[in-house]
DNA sequence: TCGGAAATGAGGTGCGTACCTCAAAAATAC
DNA sequence: GTATTTTTGAGGTACGCACCTCATTTCCGA
């Protein structure tokens, strides 16, 4: 009743080990018949590669490559964390990960750096940039040399990856529009949007689900057009000040993009009121003070730990052509408030 | 520049491969300056064992058991599917993994079953029951017997439990009263709490911390004492709607247990107000359900899969006596709504 | 029917580690 | 200094699989 081995394979389907080995790893010079009877054989079996066993055979390494934007806000900065720490328990899996840096606002040199990759650097890339020509075609250029390609927190719906790891940002919109309209019963008023950069695809999307929500949902409640922050903080001082000093008074403030850092500088500055709802993206520890101090409402996230572990798994699967667990690979759109805040010390007993 | 193997590490502590061993699984019979010196050899070269190497040559199997609740309600059900579908994966990973059904408010019978467990059926056990005397003595002996015990989503604080995977019920209940809080902004009124039992850990926790933020928080809203369903269908229809229908009427619900079938059933025959905030627990086919079709507000869940698969690495790290990801293990109180409900179809990219 | 090609078998080596034995060396006690 | 115990070394086998070579068998077509 133990682990059929490739020995037990051979005897059951009356052939010898090497055949075995030229089946199960697709060798040709084996006749359709007997290949047949060796797959009859795994299926009676039940048999299961050790795998293992095979990559301490085969001397495999993986080699996985994170694309990720040079910039330094704190989601980014999280995602890095996650990762350093994924490899770092993943060295004993005979798994390599690197991190390449690329300036994303630049599709050309994005598409340098991928187009840079070849089979000896990487297995498997998880990119994390804006959907453009350029990136997308070098991408496809990645998937004919046989590199596995996962698009990672932003979608690359048109590139032909293999998988998106990352959030359904429509989703995700309407959730922030939902909480906003349920804290708001029988209001009305205006809701501020504000967002880093109206270009994004992510964004965009996640405009896309608020505005559905809101429309459909809470038709008291009248959203802005998106305020972008150019991640310039005096001109968002600017233009905040003067919107929230405007009667009739905003009743809620939506921060779609992740990295608000100017915005809640100037939430704090011009002294916005606490009856204002927030709801802002991603837990960083910008956004956890923004809850404990009440300036924030609600956080929507998506776990990055889970994020940049499922990104290895799919890879991997990707690279043994094996199959993985459906639901744990689905990211979650959480929603996080004060009281279901994580904790930051480890779970006791 | 290649991972170094424990030849390496022999060669530079200027020691033979059988010392090596000796010093890496910690047999005796060395001397403390030769340990030292291998350990050192560790630290310059960064060995790290090959983990899968050393699975194959030990040939160890890792025995895992879970011991749930011999009901059959959604949310145990959920759990057992997770089971299974984690067990065919780990087939691969030397690790098998049997469930246990037992009658849970049967202590007697519960540390019967723990009793008759030896360390040939069983390196690890996650145990899921509420916690009596009976089986905190009979956890303290299989701790004794070196088979590490987790607790599994009820906590056993007073067990010597190794860990304990699930979440913090009195944060679940704050958020559960900073839900309906935040939903009913302004309003005085009756809260009802429903549970299946007040008997069990879980529901007082979850209680506790509801009360404690309704009161603090939201003092307008007072909320009922626990009406228990004893999962009587017919007494639970009958004291609901003799409840629903009293004046001023109740501006909520709270359903703190994970089996509210009867509630469900109840709410729907005597026709409760679509105004009713309801949240529950569990995210199962019957909230999803609840969730779509207006009953529900919110659930507040915990993902089954994640909490079966965190026992398992959490064993299985006991077992080996490696170390975690902490993060990884964090079980998350989870918010769900409409609009950020998971989807049952695959994620495409 | 025979020759050449294709298919198969037998057997070996190695991956990194565990675990075992037995002999030799070193340390300790007397 | 000798006897005894403790440490250490050398070497082997095994785990499940990949990958290789070379000899042998089987197949197919002319």
């Amino acid at each position: 009743m133990n682990k059929p081995t490739t020995r037990d394979l051979a005897q059951a389907a009356g052939v010898s080990l090497a055949t075995v080995d030229r089946v199960l790893n697709a060798r040709d010079g084996v006749r359709l018949k007997t290949i047949e009877r060796v797959n009859q054989a795994v299926r009676d079996l039940g048999f299961v590669r050790d795998i293992s066993a095979a990559n301490l055979a085969r001397q495999k390494e993986y080699k996985l490559v994170f694309i990720l934007p040079d910039r330094k806000d704190q989601f980014i900065r999280l995602i890095r964390a996650a990762v350093e720490e994924a490899s770092h328990t993943l060295v004993q899996a005979r798994t390599r990960v690197t991190v390449l840096s690329v300036p994303v606002n630049d599709p050309h040199a994005v598409a340098h750096i991928l187009d840079d990759l070849s089979v000896n650097d990487a297995d498997g890339v998880a990119i994390m940039a804006p959907e453009t020509p350029q990136v997308r075609d070098a991408i496809l250029r990645l998937k004919n040399k046989n590199i596995s390609v996962v698009a990672f927190v932003s979608n690359q719906p048109n590139a032909g990856c293999d998988r998106f790891v990352g959030i359904n940002n429509v989703a995700a919109g309407r959730t922030a529009a939902t909480l906003i309209g349920r804290f708001l019963p029988a209001q009305t008023g205006d809701v501020l949007v504000v967002t880093d950069t109206t270009q994004s695809r992510d964004s965009l999307e996640r405009r896309l689900g608020f505005d559905q929500v809101l429309l459909t949902s809470f038709p008291a409640l009248r959203a802005s057009p998106s305020l972008e922050t150019y991640n310039d903080p005096v001109r968002t001082k600017n233009a905040l000040t003067s919107i929230l000093n405007r009667a009739p008074g905003v009743l809620a403030i939506y921060l779609v993009g992740s990295d608000m850092r100017e915005v809640f500088a100037a939430l704090e500055n011009c002294g916005a009121s606490k009856d204002i709802i927030v709801i802002a993206h991603e837990l960083t520890s910008r956004t956890k003070q923004g809850l404990r101090d009440g300036a924030v409402d609600a956080v929507i996230t998506q776990d990055v730990g889970h994020l940049v572990r499922s990104a290895l798994r799919v890879l991997k699967a990707q690279v043994d052509r094996a199959s993985l667990v459906a639901s744990q690979e689905r990211i979650r759109i959480e929603i996080i408030m004060l009281e279901n805040m994580p904790e930051d010390d480890p779970v006791p007993c």
